[in-house]
DNA sequence: GTGTCCGTTGGACGGTCGCCCAAGGCGCTC
DNA sequence: GAGCGCCTTGGGCGACCGTCCAACGGACAC
């Protein structure tokens, strides 16, 4: 054991690290050049590593495009509904999550990867189905904390709601203008009517 | 001018056609693999004529992907504004732009060239600025629509419902749930205050 | 030392890519 | 007939593609 810390990193350490780099690249790669002009080279060379390592690490490409999209977004999505848990109000879980929507302005990677993975699940089933299940978790979840706000119709609004968040990413990574405050004014009308 | 009439169409008259027959080969393809994986040899075999032909008509596998794809979105889109023209209320404006929407589940030919077109334009600077004009056009109709019909915020409900509306398609493209009724239900609110 | 395991290397495979172009067909005008 | 212009053909160019694999490296167990 004293030995093995001065030995440093094994081969299956270092393995890890270079399938963590392989993932890194291709979500940086995927929103650069777009998900179908990502080639096995191109990754490896972002990722300081040899071409043939994509396929000692991963069954395929497309493989590798799945798996580093659906974790980003897993990761980036599973943490919107607890910042949610601060709200009083309808009106304040909507500034919440447009406040956090605009840190994401349509013609940033991350927007970018979530609609170029959004276009690929509609080719590639696996990825549709998981990437499906992660937007369901997340209408629930608002929709759980619409209720508990009050809320008629939480289910309704929540599922409204997120479709028309990934919209006005949609519409701002065009470059139309499509601020903030116009949004949660207009979509705060939704969640009217609450009983709290 | 009677014998052209004996004589058939002119060389140039087929290839205005051929011309036309890429564009539509490029419209079933873009959907079908993907902006990215859609080929000169690929288009020409749906089109019926020579890989070399594509080049002739067009300066590039893009300005003919542009071409085609702005062609159909421009059809599409320009034709909705007349069909509001009927409206007689917000909510009415609100039904007829969502049954329109209804033929388009997200899974359709046309709703995913809608969306390629959109990821393709952010890696494309003419093809955005064209595209961002469509859109622009479509919201400004809208938006004098709703000012018809008295809905206060007319442009800001207008913008937000153009974005709604795209969102809406791209969920449904992942197979998620989202009838037109709950749709209607929960955006009417944002058209709701109206004065007259 | 010998063998084994795992990550790694670098190149090879057959195939497709976007784009280009010499050559030819065909109807038109002289 | 000859000449002209547009459309079309078919193949060739170099580059890049996804995938595979024999050989290699070093750390470990015996």
């Amino acid at each position: 054991m004293v030995e093995r810390a001065r030995t440093g990193p094994t081969a299956a350490d270092r393995g890890r690290e270079v399938r963590e780099r392989l993932l890194q690249a291709a979500v940086e790669l995927i929103p650069r050049h777009g998900w179908g002009a990502v080639s096995t080279r191109m990754v490896a060379e972002q990722a300081g590593v040899t071409p043939g390592l994509v396929h000692y690490h991963f069954a395929s490409l497309q493989a590798l495009l799945s798996d580093a999209a659906l974790g980003t977004i897993r990761e980036l999505i599973g943490g919107i509904p607890a910042l949610l848990d601060d709200a009083r109000s309808p009106r304040q879980a909507l500034n919440i999550l447009f406040a956090t929507l605009d840190s994401y302005q349509g013609r940033d990677p991350v927007s970018l990867l979530m609609a170029e993975t959004y276009m690929a699940a509609t080719r590639n089933e696996p990825l549709r189905e998981a990437l499906a299940a992660v937007i369901a978790d997340f209408r629930s979840e608002l929709a759980g904390t619409l209720e508990r706000l009050g809320v008629r119709d939480a289910a309704g609004c929540a599922a409204v709601l997120s479709a028309a968040l990934d919209g006005v990413v949609l519409h701002r990574a065009l470059g139309l203008a499509l601020p903030a405050a116009t949004v949660t004014r207009v979509l705060g009308r939704t969640l009217e009517g609450d009983k709290g």
